[in-house]
DNA sequence: GCAAAAGTGTTCGCAATACACCCATGC
DNA sequence: GCATGGGTGTATTGCGAACACTTTTGC
């Protein structure tokens, strides 16, 4: 039995505006399920990894060369309409939403949509989403997956509210603050944030020479 | 492009006689490879999700209904001497050893190996194997999984050692069994070890119902 | 009585939690 | 001067870590 695969993209972004996790959906151009929104993605056409089918389209979907890039989940496509035997991988991929640039003849067609208020999805579409959110949320408890979405210079209480936003949690901020000082990994920067018709925020960079000496210091806990 | 889709099976279980974590291989009756230990697994030869045919492959290996069952991952094969395109989706098991029945016409072909000491093993089933563990170290901090592992009445101290054999560090004792005392899911049987030469112990087990209000009860922590 | 593994308590330090007010800027 | 979000400290509690001896059984 021979199968087509697909690969399909949850391309993830934190939009400061809103304060909310968005996920990249794409106007179909083909049937089925011709002109709703659904994840980007295609057929896996080249002899290659998986992820390097994933890396392709999300450049042709955003111009940019994505960070971070990690499968999900793989799915047997079970729609009784469909006429031939499908399978798909889904990959989820994070990106600063300041560095999303998508092809211009494409602009019309992908539009960013926040993880808790989606449309409704075509095929098994929702269902993937939400197995990406969760695995973000996974891997943000043992890898530094925020400073993929956050800008390299960002302030800390942005950093708070990715964290909520990702988890759908409030956090109080001064135990916030607390604790990520205490990751050696994220490091005041000299800069300030200018013309806020507030009191401007420093700015923190993430550090990945710091990180990866700080990931090999810590050991796992065993339970 | 179509692809031939394969199962493979990381079937894992506890052996209390070595106090090591063990992969079930068979040896390979076909080329390539034939006569080698490998995974066992096969080709996606119905139309079903790929965990219905991991079950079925699994059934025919252990002679056991499986209790547990996860994705891995899903690989390309990018192995140049294959001549087809092919894809696997890995799946690991657990399994309690006690109940492990092979069919009596297979007992020759299949065997356990300790994880630490593995034979080597063709194409990447060697990398399966060890993202599979990892997998399973991930998902026992979240979800119950040793009581698949495990005899449905065990004593505290066998759990112990299955977490020293999980995660490759030795624990202390008593800080162990206050640990486990204070899960409200792990409840002492009447029950006591019998015909041993030495202090029986007393044999605990697994309460699916408490679990379930304990799971349901506890809120994920943030970061 | 000896071998072998089961079982038991206390102290310490750190990290998570709860909680409310002052500060710097643009307008 | 006011609106807006940035930034700060302390007390409490619970949990993980370190650490050594007594108990029960079969032989």
């Amino acid at each position: 039995m021979l199968f087509k695969l697909a690969v399909d993209c949850i391309i993830l972004a934190y939009d400061p505006g809103d304060n909310q996790l968005k996920v990249l959906l794409v106007q179909r151009e083909n049937e089925p399920a011709k002109g709703q929104w659904a994840l980007p993605g295609g057929f896996v056409d080249e002899p290659e990894d998986f992820v390097v089918t994933a890396a392709r389209k999300l450049r042709q979907e955003t111009g940019v060369a994505v960070g971070y890039l990690e499968q999900v989940h793989a799915y047997a496509l079970t729609d009784p309409t469909r006429d031939q035997r499908l399978a798909s991988v889904a990959y989820y991929a994070l990106l600063d939403l300041a560095h999303y640039a998508p092809a211009a003849d494409r602009t019309h067609l992908a539009q960013w949509f926040s993880l808790t208020q989606l449309p409704g999805l075509p095929f098994d579409h929702g269902p993937k989403v939400q197995d990406a959110w969760q695995r973000l949320q996974e891997a943000a408890r043992s890898r530094p997956v925020p400073f993929y979405l956050l800008p390299q210079k960002f302030p800390l209480n942005q950093l708070q509210r990715f964290y909520e936003a990702l988890y759908q949690v409030p956090l109080d901020n001064r135990n916030f603050r607390k604790w990520v000082k205490g990751l050696p990994y994220v490091e005041a920067s000299a800069e300030m944030e200018t013309n806020v018709s507030r009191r401007p925020s420093k700015l923190y960079r993430f550090s990945a020479a710091a990180y990866e000496a700080f990931a090999k210091a810590t050991q796992l806990t065993p339970y």
